[in-house]
DNA sequence: TATTGTTATACTCTATAACTATA
DNA sequence: TATAGTTATAGAGTATAACAATA
């Protein structure tokens, strides 16, 4: 997809919402980025045996304080705890994670990421950050100066 | 995925790479404009009985300039031929995009979006537009000249 | 013979439903 | 009875391979 509408040329015939040509250009932004970081990331995982499900799943784990419930993930992911329960079986086959009964109620199970599991998510994230790296690297030295001083604030007002 | 690593704190002990902490703010942007985007376009690209391989289909064919074949669109979406042809003959049944019979060469086949496809592209589109329209609309006024001014340059000088 | 696209078959992944164990 | 998770079954989607038509 790119971005449609909205003139950016600055012989528009009215005065338009600048907003709207921010809009424009995020999407465009947004756009480049991600196929900066997807184009590496897909080979990967089919190197390390993940599939997408799989790497959501590490991700929820990894971002997790600690042991969590299949419910939990099934929640977070939106997807069927059928689903979660076959692919968390998955991970802690490849010793990606450690599933445990919970002491607590018998019933529910408690996954928790190993170090291996850590492992493998750090490598993906390194993977993505160096797509933006790649971004960053074909930058003008005036270009990052303004970027990070106008990103910045944002993301971390927003955090 | 959240980012990690390099501290953005300006108590840092040594100084750092300035571009690392852009990388890291840009990956965040990166990642609240997806949310953002994705969020509702799963629901509508459902409700018009759409997955993402005919969504990604339609993409091709409507960025493209004329007719293109189905190889052309194997080897941008980096799907299989069969794939591509069954998503092909079922965009064709729901009349998205219309497939014809290359005068030129026989073997081949011209795929070209219809006026409806281009219309639910268009929605599709939008859709993800409004999404960073409601992240636009989250920011202060300084924050959104700020970003103005910089990723405007970028983009159109990547364009 | 090589190439474009279609069809046959097998595999992966997910959802719904049935089931087990525990509360 | 209700809930957490597992397993059975069916459906969607893709890849590989076999095939048909054309170059």
């Amino acid at each position: 997809m790119q971005a449609s509408s909205a003139p950016t040329t600055s012989d528009a015939p009215k005065a338009k919402d600048p907003a709207e040509a921010l809009v424009d250009d995020l999407f465009a932004l947004n756009n480049r980025l991600m196929a900066a970081t997807h184009r590496d990331l897909f080979a990967a995982m089919e190197k390390s045996g993940l599939n997408i499900t799989l790497v959501k799943c590490l991700g929820v784990l990894n971002e997790a304080d600690g042991p969590v419930s299949l419910g939990h993930v099934s929640d977070t992911l939106g997807l069927s705890l059928a689903a979660i329960s076959r692919s968390v079986d998955a991970l802690v086959r490849r010793g990606q994670v450690k599933r445990e009964e919970d002491p607590d109620d018998r019933r529910s199970k408690l996954v928790s990421v190993t170090a291996r599991g850590r492992a493998t998510y750090g490598r993906l994230h390194a993977l993505r950050r160096a797509g933006v790296r790649a971004f960053v690297d074909r930058l003008e030295p005036d270009e990052r100066e303004s970027l990070a001083a106008a990103v910045g604030p944002v993301v971390r007002r927003l955090a």
